[in-house]
Parts: structure tokens; sequence; C-alpha cells
DNA sequence: CTGTTAGCGCCTTCAC
DNA sequence: GTGAAGGCGCTAACAG
């Protein structure tokens, strides 16, 4: 059915073998020949079989990415970076979606080894340990770097690039503080995980600074992070108390529930309170008001994950293994002076 | 460095072939044996070869999909969706985004092939053609069965599994002018591409079931189908004239820049007019007021377009080519009855 | 410069 | 039930 090289090489009375290094641009061969090979395999329609160059080499030249779940915007973001990255450095991508689930997770990481993929990039679901889990051993056994992107781990060994997100909302805090405020909430998740706590270590640092104390009522936990939550949240924040004049949300699509929740009880943003967001997805763009954000520079954070796990997988040793990248704000219209009656 | 079935059958001192035949658990192998290759196979952490694999048997047991591009929350549904389904099904899923640039699509389809994948399925670029394009002929060389999802194709050789646009839009339509709308304004892409001429038959239709014309200022084609151009052309529509009752954009990215506009023009979602989306993707519940939208039923939908292409696969006829699936409307408060003065 | 030869790891007859 | 042998398509020495 499919041709292969035994077949050109058939048809122009030569061996195999010199067809393989036409068709690899080999300098050995002779250009005469390897025009006449080339021209010979677009006749022939041939396409090599990766599969049998693969076991040969025993190189797959891919590498494989776990993302969470594909539906949330931000992981969209970054597999799509991640693929155009890969794609440019020669290499295949193979995309899988862990649910979130450490098992799941584990399943992929097997079929990732049978695939004898080169190397693997993770952004880990978000249970955090200290510990190797067994398909991290399992990588090792089998020689396959791995690169987390957004870690959750705090073991030294284990790679990771992720963007700076506690310089970022430190960023984001100071500059509502420059703008006046001082009775900030900040609305995050479970308190516990690393995407949160380093939040709140910027938030705290951020209004440190000016001499402004932090209130623990200002710290709204969420268990989810996503529109319906913050909505939610900002329902019982206005039914509770006003005395705020900024709200900053964890991320873009929270910033969107907790604007669109204002709104709909009167209250004008940026007029009366100025909220921001994280991440500068989509969401940011989606409401009557464009809301200011950080830009976490996927693109770059992507890059930089890649070179590095490209290095490893290529035997050299990354100078850092830990990379921070810094997110930029991008500064839109839900962020304003604070209301002058408020004081 | 990788332990192989030769590994395992040297310490069980029994060979290859019966290692094999015991790890695929092939009933010609006696319990017994089978046991301990299983055990030792752990012990030695075998991680079966699926490149080896796969040169033996031709067989690479996973199928390939292109989306245009992962950003765009719809095909990431898809994307999703088809991961799930192609999973369940026993095969693994390749996937790649062709930026809905053909020539993309053509090198993505050239690398399936030398993948060896056994199946393609894609949601096409939106350049509609009549004739079969270079890589459609490529893949029939190959014997490899190709499923749209969500076709532009109205070539009778080419399989597919589609929504059914026309009678959700239909639907949609109807479901206004029950409620008295006679004013529908609709907000769609370029018209000779059958994502939006389709959803205009069925916006015609259900005018005309009302006795109702078509006028042509009702029909706005925007250049692409995002949330700014909506806006936008929002914008200048509310700028001209305000004699519309309700607006069905064409999907609910679109309705929400349409919603969006209209209220910070001072015009109230659904009081002065209604507003309806379409695909019931997340944009729907972004705005202050939910979106009445039409659900694709991504899921079915996808379902059918593996099915169809498995069977295929397997060498079976499929006795029907193309399947459009049927939507089901989801009422939001974005409509609402036409308003009184308006009469 | 080109051809020969041996595998890569696994599966699949076919004997035993 | 189990073993031996050949081959999938390609590459990688090594000869010539």
């Amino acid at each position: 059915m499919a041709t292969t090289l035994k077949d050109i090489a058939k048809k122009l009375g030569i061996s195999e073998a010199t067809v393989s290094l036409a068709l690899n641009n080999n300098s050995l061969v002779n250009e005469k020949t390897k025009k006449r090979v080339h021209e010979a395999a677009k006749e022939l329609k041939y396409f090599p079989n990766m599969v049998a160059k693969g076991l040969a080499t025993n190189k797959s030249n891919t590498i494989g990415i776990i993302v969470p779940d594909i539906n949330i915007v931000f992981y969209a973001n970054i597999l799509r970076a991640i693929d155009e990255v890969v794609n440019r450095a020669g290499y295949s991508l193979l995309a899988a979606m862990s649910n979130n689930d450490p098992q799941i997770e584990e399943e992929i990481i097997r079929t990732f080894i049978s695939k004898r993929i080169e190397g693997v990039l993770a952004v880990p679901t978000n249970k955090p340990t200290k510990f190797l889990t067994s398909y991290q051993k399992a990588l090792r056994e089998y020689n396959i770097p791995l690169v987390y992107i957004t870690s959750l781990y705090t073991i030294d060994e284990i790679r990771y690039v992720m963007g700076d997100i506690r310089e970022g909302t430190y960023m984001l805090i100071k500059h509502l503080t420059d703008l006046g405020h001082r009775n900030i909430v900040f609305i995050g998740g479970n308190r516990t995980v690393p995407t949160t706590s380093l939040r709140r270590e910027g938030y705290s640092r951020a209004l440190g600074e000016k001499g402004i104390p932090v209130f623990a009522e200002n710290l709204i936990e969420c268990e989810d992070i996503h529109y319906d939550q913050a909505a939610l949240v900002t329902e019982e924040l206005i039914g509770r108390r006003r005395d705020f004049t900024a709200i900053c949300a964890m991320n873009d699509e929270m910033a969107l529930g907790v604007i669109n929740t204002l709104q709909k009880a009167g209250i004008r943003v940026p007029e009366d309170v100025s909220v921001v967001g994280y991440d500068n997805t989509i969401f940011s763009k989606l409401s009557m008001v464009g809301i200011t954000s950080m830009d976490s520079d996927i693109e770059g954070t992507c890059q930089q994950a890649v070179d590095m796990l490209l290095q490893v997988v290529r035997g050299e040793i990354p100078e850092e293994p830990h990379i921070m990248t810094k997110p930029a704000m991008i500064k839109r219209q839900s962020s304003g002076p604070v209301k002058e009656t408020e004081n």
C-alpha cells in the first residue's frame, strides 16, 4: 500500500541506504542522485514512516504536554503557545488533558512513556506534594526530562517556569494604592494553594509599603476560581458592607463576575469601585468596561519552558532550574482614582 | 536502558513470544505463566514500546484531529469532547491547530500520514471548495478515513457531522416571533460561508411563517465573528436606528458584545431589546443577564463523528455519510416579550 | 559517493 | 502451551 524506501530504491536501481541518506539531505550523497530520489519520492507519493524511523533511531522527535482542562481559557492559551514554540523547534507536540485528576495524569504519563516521548511539559494538577509522585519516578527511570509550567511543587529537583504572580499582584495592588485606595478586597482561591498564597504575599507587601494594615475580612477565599463563584461572593460582600473601594480578583474571569455583579447592584466601575483581574485573557475585554489586568507573558513563559526542556533533552544542564517570568500591567478602564466622597 | 520483552523473557527463562502473548492476555498462554509475566513486567518497570508495536502491526492506534484555533472557545469545547470520546474508544488522540491556514492544514496532514494515523477528524478551515484538496487526495491514497466536524464542503463523498444550525436559528427566531418580535436584526459573518448562509435560511423561514418580510437592512455582515466586531456593528446600528426589538447574533461571544454595547447606551436587555446567541458556550453566562442560546450538543456531535470515523476505520461503510445533529434551545433572561410601546 | 549488513522492539505464523 | 524465525521500514556503521 504505502510506498517505502525500498520501492523508490528499486525504481531507481540504487540501494535503500542511499535513498535514506538522500531523503535526509545527507551531504555524502551526490546532488544528482539526491534530485532523482526526491523526484521519485514525489512521484510515488512517498511519505516517510515516522514509526519505523522512531524505532530505528530510538527517537520520537515529539514532546508531550499535559494541561488540566483545555476548556479553561488560560490553559488553552498555554497549549496554543506551547504548540507554536514546540513546532518551531522542530518537534511534534502530543497533548493530553488530566482533568485535574492525578490518576489520569499518571495514565497519560504512562502512554507518553510508551510512545517514547522525549520530554514532557505539564501544568500540574493542583494537589501539591512534597514527594516525588510515582510518575515522576517513572519518568526519571526512563530518563525523560520533565518541566512544569506554573508549578505547585517545592521540590528543588523539579524544574519549572512560571509567571511571577507574587510580583504581578504586588504591582496591581500598588497601582491601586497609588490611586489612593486603602480598603482593597482580594478575592482568591484556597489559601494553602500557591497560586493564591503567593498572590496574597504580593498583596500584603504592597499594602505594607503604604503602611496599610491587612484585614482578614478583605481576604476572600473561593472554592473554585470561576465566574459564578466570584459573582456569588461579590453579592454576599455587597450585601454585608460597602466600605471597600477596590477589588482585586485572582483572574479575569472572576473579575468579570465581580464587575457584572457590582453593576447589576448599581455600583459603578470604576467610579465607585475599582476592579482588577489577572492574566489578560479574553475575559478582560468582555465587560462594559475594559478590565485592568496583568499580562503573564504566556508566550515568553512557554518559550522558556520549552527551551529549558530541550536543553535537558539534549543533555545540557540548564543553569537555573526555576524561572519566574515577569508580568506586565495592562491598564484599562476598570481601575481609577478612589472615590472622593469616601474620605 | 528501557526494559524490553527480551529482558523479561530472559529473567523468566521463557521465550519472547510467550511474553508478548502473555502481556496481550492471549488465551493461548497458561494462566500461571501469565501471572509470572505480569509480575516480572511490573518489577522491571516494563513499558511497552508503542513505536515498535506500531511498526510490527502497522497500526498506530491513534486518530488525529485538526482544529483551527484552540483559543476560540467553541473549538476548545470540541477538542475536549473529541478527546474524551476517542480515549473512551481506546484510541489515542493527536491534536493539531491549523490557524485557519490551508497550508498549515496540509502540513499537519502530511505529518499525520507520516505517523500512520488511522483516521482524521477535522474542523476545516473556512475556505470552502468544491474540489478535493491535495491533502484529501493524499489521505485517500493512504486509505486514511476523514470525517469533518462542521463541514463547509458540499462534496458528497466527504463525510461530515455537524450541528443543524439552520434549524437552530429557525428555532431561535421563532422563539422571538412567538414573543411578538417582528423587527429582528441578524448579525452574522460573510454571507457566502455556509455557517452564515445556513443560519440566514433559518432566519428567513421563521419570519416567513409569520408573514414577516425579510429586510436587507436587518441582515448584518461582519468581517470576523468575535466580540469586538459585534460591539462595533451594534454601536453603528444604534447610531443609525432603533426600530428593531430583537437581535440574533450568530454566536454567544458576539451576543455578549451586542448586549454590553446596548447596555452601555442605556438600552435595556431584554426590556427594550431582546438578544439571543448561539452555542451555549461560557460567554452566555458572562453578562449581567444570561443569554438565551442554542446548545449544539457538542458531546453528541463529537460522539457521532468519532463513531462514523471508527466505522470507516474498521472497514464498515456508515449508512449515512452526512449527519446533522439537533440543537436545543436554552432559554435565559436576555430574550423576552416585545416592548409594548413599540406597537 | 554508494552498497551491504545488522539490528531497533515487537508481533505473527508455524512447528514442536 | 511454548519456542524459533522472519519481518515491519528505516538507520547506522562499515566496506568498497
